[in-house]
DNA sequence: AAGAATTTTTAGGATAGACTAAAAAATATC
DNA sequence: GATATTTTTTAGTCTATCCTAAAAATTCTT
């Protein structure tokens, strides 16, 4: 296992591939590589037997390779506590080290590491930390897009993009922080969310469908 | 810079490229790699003014790849003080974990690891952290075996091979201990230590020339 | 100092990973 | 349903890194 195809598993991961098919092009976008590169590790991880491929179609990740998959994430996440709890970064720096350092663990270095920062659940954006073996624990937070006017919520989860994660920094927008949604407008349009501290954030609909909420009292 | 450059670059830097050529025979050794692969990666270096290379006698590093092997010593020795103070590695497993980690931690992870970990000085088998910018600090220690019969002295740096320290381990020979040294054969025969609580320990010649110490009082 | 042994270099390949360009297949449009 | 567009695959290259085998250079032995 190379970390590019660790990486190319991961990706597959997380365009969705434990669940339905990935295309091609997804791949080509996400990983910034060539189509017939695309190809070419496609035809090499099906060979180990860690994705299906329907051709013309898209591939989707075996039993085998769901496990590969999560145990990178696994690890991703990890470093990803340590680096924000233990070494101060922002929640938008985090990323980056954490992709190159997840490739450079021995399953010993990161289980001890877990034990220093007191096993968490949760890495610095809300994602759940996937177990040792590969499972993932099951979570219960909906996109706040599916959430109506006046439900109160609570942050759980947030996509860990960069510029994403900059732009809820700005917003004033964190895990764990608590809103009424005052408004949603149809037709994909913004929604008015008031913090239990008074202030109104607008946020546009795709930034929503960004935001997992749990629905609190 | 890939890996397996840096990891050629602090091979000779290990040999005593600083100060004196390194023969590809070494690093055949070293690297566990073909006479042929040597050769093929010296020309790589040279052409990027790294080392010097003198036919048919070996390599020396340059001004930059002394700067390069140094701080990648740096990375090397930083995560060591981490897995020994922080995961509770012995000092003779933090070897190999640091050795992956070292290629994959950016300019600012070192330094904000290297500020959590509170600016060590030394890693947890003695030698000393090269500066962020490439030098290193002079260091006043002396193989054991240059020490005269009855000197005192203290245990500042052993050489970090993992069975080596696995040795000491079994000796309970460890940094900061004191010892008188009780008897030196000559010929390269063994030496006698006797331990300021009493317990005597022999050791081999070369096993000596792997401790440095540092004369007390 | 000549022959033997060792070390280094050269030559020729292999593999993983990436690419571009062109062909083939699938999908969308009129 | 024929044509146009898009996506995927194939074919041919490229680079980094490794290898083995053989040639060349050096060092050792007697």
């Amino acid at each position: 296992m190379t970390p590019n195809k660790e990486d190319f598993l991961k990706a597959i991961y997380e365009l969705g591939g434990q669940n339905q098919v990935v295309t091609n092009k997804d791949l080509v976008r996400t990983l910034s590589i060539s189509a017939a590169s695309v190809t070419e590790m496609n035809t090499r991880l099906l060979k180990e037997e860690l994705i299906t491929h329907l051709p013309y179609q898209g591939v989707m990740l075996t039993e085998k390779g769901l496990r590969i998959a999560n145990q990178l994430i696994r690890k991703h996440r990890i470093w990803e506590v340590f680096l924000s709890e233990k070494l101060g970064y922002e929640w938008n720096e985090v990323h980056s080290d954490a992709d190159l350092l997840e490739h450079a663990s021995s399953d010993l270095l990161i289980e001890r590491l877990n034990i220093f920062l007191g096993e968490p659940t949760f890495d610095p954006h809300g994602g759940v930390i996937p177990n040792k073996d590969g499972s993932t624990p099951e979570i219960h937070s909906t996109p706040l897009t599916d959430c109506s006017q006046g439900a109160h919520f609570k942050i759980k989860e947030v996509d860990d993009q960069e510029e994403f994660l900059e732009y809820l920094l700005y917003k004033k927008v964190h895990l764990g922080k608590e809103y009424t949604l005052v408004d949603i407008e149809p037709y994909d349009g913004p929604l008015t969310l008031k913090a239990t501290t008074g202030e109104e954030t607008i946020i546009g609909h795709k930034a929503a469908f960004k935001i997992l909420v749990e629905l609190t009292e």
